[in-house]
DNA sequence: CTGAAAGCGCTTACAG
DNA sequence: CTGAAAGCGCTTACAG
């Protein structure tokens, strides 16, 4: 077990006896603390630049500091919707001194996941459509600084949540399909008892439907996320004497798979059945599948995440919840019905 | 700047006297090294069970031993095929103790990344895709042990590589173009400087091109990774007088993007025109792309750097370089030009 | 087989 | 305004 050699790489002592000053002046540049003169400053910063110098991420997380590293937990890297998120979290990072690494929940768990990051020492964490408990969350929340994109909790003080509002999400699909005059509206959800953004978006799906008197067609389907489940649901949606007219998929990976489904089994899309899906993400464009598509703009939902977790790290106690508004963004897959 | 508080956490020391052994004694039980007896080592793992303690990473990583955590880095989240490699890697880990931890170059630079990385005092780094150069790839490896993945390097020694058979992938198109009837061959092909993996697919297009005597049909466009761009790209490949009848696209993004150029011109494909794909990622199943696609087992690639990655930290010297071939995975997208 | 000592690179009080 | 001391939670030699 011989370890691999490496460099020894430059430290703050080494940067001190560049600048000719005390190794403790230049950890106070390091952190701008109070009480360095500017020629001290100068100097010092001339040698960092001189020497390549980098502080340590763990030395600074054991001696108790900030590492300035926070940690973004993804349920997965399948749904390209994350990306924007991402894209979100980067550029409101760009502002400060943090920096960023991220964690995948893939083959481990989320608490595995979140364990490991805590060991690191980062300054914070944001957790991606989590699928822990309200009590565990907040046991977290008393090690790090929190917040949670993607988890509509009724309550919480003890973290900050950043949410689309999703109810208004399923009110828009619905909608929009009636004033197109689709009538079995049916949605495609996921298959979760902890994704309370789902159970939201079946909400404001079920309330709109009652609005628009369309109460008695209200159906849901819940499939587990996995593609030949998918496929089932949506043939059974779409199949049958009382066959759906319009589809609402919780996610446009299954809104995609729905127009698939419909293209092996005949129908066209308009005309025997509307399709929307959620997230608008890059592929809903191409005109092979032209997919209307309900966006929450994660971009704005990584910008707020962070805004806020950085507040909290530099102090920041009572808990604040952002919500984001959706929009819908119309294409060729629920055009009106008389038009096709 | 108040900071945010934290509970303290276990730590060796809470262990030791839950135990009744020395701080020391538990450091040799965590790192199974020599000359613990087993009443010793069954008192410890009892106690560290008990009190839920885990090492500290920055701990680790400060006092000059393994952190047991890897830095992955992928170029962006966009493409659903990185999140194959990452399931190699995540199934490799498994056995493993290591963990990971992912970068993605998105706004941030690669090197920015890799210098917030090597201050994690991480044990080890896989990147994908990288684009830096060969000097600066073996400087990095001389500091911290080094896998890459999609890097095609003549003869590199400071690191191991992983790789698909890309000239193969090239070939594998346009033979199976060929024989399913098509003649006018292009390639939609990335505009780096840097990707030798673009190069490797190019270089096989073009030999099996003259293999198949259709060198006077080679044509090359390449577009930056910009959906409009892209779209130009496509268009120009798709008219004319002397419109090529089938494209081999470096990636499935772009063919989705040809497909999608095509239905607008209403050109139909197969017929009018045959597209291949690369990545083989999860879209190309739709029945509304059916898309061909070279498949060069993401999974693979991710499990085979893991494996070197960890053999390279327990010491291995020597440079191991690896190939996975590719194979095609044929749809409707290419279907033979008679039957159509 | 077990333990006490030194040190990793920093930060945080505390003295000058 | 500047510096010397203690300590963070571990690992790695080195003694018993």
């Amino acid at each position: 077990m011989a370890k691999a050699p490496r460099g020894k790489s430059v430290t703050i002592h080494d940067v001190a006896k560049d600048a000719g000053v005390s190794f403790s002046a230049v950890s106070k540049v390091l952190r701008n603390a109070y009480g360095v003169s500017e020629a001290l400053r100068e100097k010092v910063n001339v040698s960092i630049a001189k020497l390549g110098y980098t502080p340590s991420m763990s030395a600074r997380g054991i001696s108790g500091g900030r590492t300035f590293v926070i940690g973004v937990i993804f349920p997965d890297m399948r749904n390209p919707f994350f990306a924007d998120i991402l894209a979100g979290i980067s550029s409101a990072l760009e502002r400060t001194t943090y920096q960023m690494v991220q964690g995948i929940v893939q083959h481990s768990t989320e608490a595995a996941l979140v364990q490991s990051m805590t060991s690191m020492q980062l300054d914070g964490l944001i957790i991606v459509g989590s699928v822990s408990n309200s009590s565990s969350l907040s046991a977290l929340a008393a090690r790090i600084p929190l917040v949670l994109i993607g988890h509509h909790l009724p309550e919480v003080s003890a973290f900050d949540t950043v949410n689309n509002d999703d109810a208004e999400s399923g009110r828009l699909a619905v909608r929009h399909f009636v004033e197109n005059g689709y009538r079995r509206i049916a949605m495609l959800s996921l298959d979760s008892a902890n994704g309370t953004v789902i159970q939201r978006r079946e909400e404001g799906y079920m309330e709109a439907m009652k609005a628009a008197d369309l109460g008695n067609n209200i159906e849901i389907v819940r499939s587990p996320q996995n593609l030949r489940e998918i496929q089932v649901a949506a043939q059974r949606l779409l199949s049958g004497p009382e066959r759906n007219d319009a589809i609402f998929c919780w996610t446009d990976y299954v809104a995609l798979e729905t127009l698939s489904v419909a293209g092996i089994s005949d129908l066209s899309v308009p005309g025997d059945v509307g399709v929307i899906g959620h997230d608008n993400t890059m592929y809903c464009a191409f005109d092979q599948n032209s997919l209307t598509s309900i966006d929450q703009s994660g971009e704005q939902l990584g910008l707020q995440a962070t805004r806020l977790l950085v507040e909290r790290i530099e102090g920041r106690q009572k808990a604040e919840h952002f919500l984001v508004h959706p929009r819908l963004v119309a294409r060729r897959s629920s055009s009106p019905l008389k038009t096709v």
